[in-house]
DNA sequence: AACTAAGCCAACCGCCACCTG
DNA sequence: CCAGGTGGCGGTTGGCTTAGT
């Protein structure tokens, strides 16, 4: 048996509002409160509305104080910043912006800001996301645009003051371009610990550059650190990260993540990242299952460095379903629990 | 001018967390 | 502790408007 509605839908009105009702709400309401119950303030006010529609047209329209029209540019790096943080939690990122409502937010981030951040990432790299890639590797890293520059110094900062330990960036190219960071995904720059793991720039910043990935021009490298990165930590161990014809490609920091990539051919990398790491302050690196959510404490080196899997990521690369979330399913019974898994690719 | 596609946004739907009896 | 009711939330839809052909 299903759940009961919570209003009878045979009786009442749906569709956009009328002036009139809008007047017999606004008047409801501004004389006797909601009286805290949302279901029983249509009849009482005379309106053939479900108390669901009531709710949702006072908050979203008629309630005082509401801001309607373009929204400024630090509102949009307010969007920008708290999106990068914590994803789609729209009734969050409403309440740091007085006046907005989390539809109204919502709605602006899918049909504009989302593409708006992209043209921005687009004008300052002409064609790079753009034209098929034709030519050796670009041998000298890409800045990111400012825009981009900007939003991930406010996503590590507002990851310091959170004091998150895990935090993710997805950097997803192609015709649905969009840039997207949450907790639920990849781990990524995000913690103290982390963030000095990698090579920083003047303004202590980590500098993060990428390359387009040959042969696959909606797929991107996303690397960090610069060409001479390396990362030292407590224990006084260092992992390099160097891009010269077979080398296999790889970077650890000393939270655990991985970063690994091989020569797939001469002038052909990318990386890969599987999982995330969790530091829960005792030192111990917990391995988080992106896809599953589940801890386990897997070690490193998943596919291994000697490229043995290589045929095979290759393959389930190059057999992609057309997404442009580059991404693969590792999950071969015959392999271990440390090779299996969900990766990623930039 | 007529038609189509794309953009936009208000409103709806269904799930889930919380509250209360 | 449990079950039902309600509010809140995020994803999605559908219809109106605008732009393009």
């Amino acid at each position: 048996m299903g759940r009961a509605p919570c209003c009878d839908k045979a009786n009442v009105k749906k569709g956009p509002w009328s002036p009139d009702e809008d007047a017999k709400l606004k008047e409801f309401i501004e004389k006797f409160g909601t009286g805290g119950n949302w279901i029983a303030l249509p009849q009482k006010a005379g309106l053939k509305r479900c108390g669901k529609s009531c709710r949702l047209r006072w908050l979203n329209y008629l309630r005082p104080n509401i801001k309607h029209g373009e929204f400024s540019d630090e509102e949009d790096r307010i969007i920008c910043t708290l999106y990068a943080s914590i994803g789609s939690r729209w009734s969050i990122i409403a309440a740091q912006l007085p006046g907005r409502t989390d539809n109204d937010i919502k709605n602006y981030w899918n049909t504009k800001l989302k593409k708006k951040l992209i043209m921005g990432l687009n004008s300052s790299n002409p064609g790079k996301f753009t034209q098929p890639f034709s030519g050796s590797l670009q041998t000298q890293p890409q800045p990111l645009s400012s825009d981009l520059s900007q939003l991930y110094r406010d996503y590590n900062s507002l990851c310091l003051q959170a004091a998150k330990s895990v935090s993710a960036v997805e950097l997803f190219s192609g015709p649905q371009n969009f840039l997207h960071c949450n907790s639920d995904n990849l781990s990524f720059l995000s913690t103290s610990q982390c963030s000095n793991n990698y090579q920083q720039n003047q303004e202590g910043l980590v500098d993060l550059q990428y390359y387009e990935y040959p042969g696959k021009d909606n797929v991107n490298m996303l690397v960090f650190g610069g060409n001479e990165a390396s990362c030292s930590s407590s224990d006084g161990s260092c992992s390099q990260i160097s891009y010269g014809k077979e080398q296999v490609i790889k970077q650890e920091d000393q939270m655990g993540c991985l970063y690994q990539g091989f020569n797939v051919e001469e002038s052909q990398k990318f990386m890969l990242h599987h999982g995330k790491y969790v530091d829960h302050g005792d030192h111990h690196h917990h391995h988080v299952d992106p896809i599953s959510g589940f801890l386990d404490q897997r070690a490193n080196g998943v596919l291994g460095n000697n490229s043995q899997y290589l045929e095979e990521v290759k393959q389930l690369i190059s057999t992609g379903n057309g997404s442009n979330v580059n991404s693969f399913v590792f999950n071969d019974e015959n392999k271990t629990d440390h090779e299996r898994g969900m990766y990623y690719y930039y």
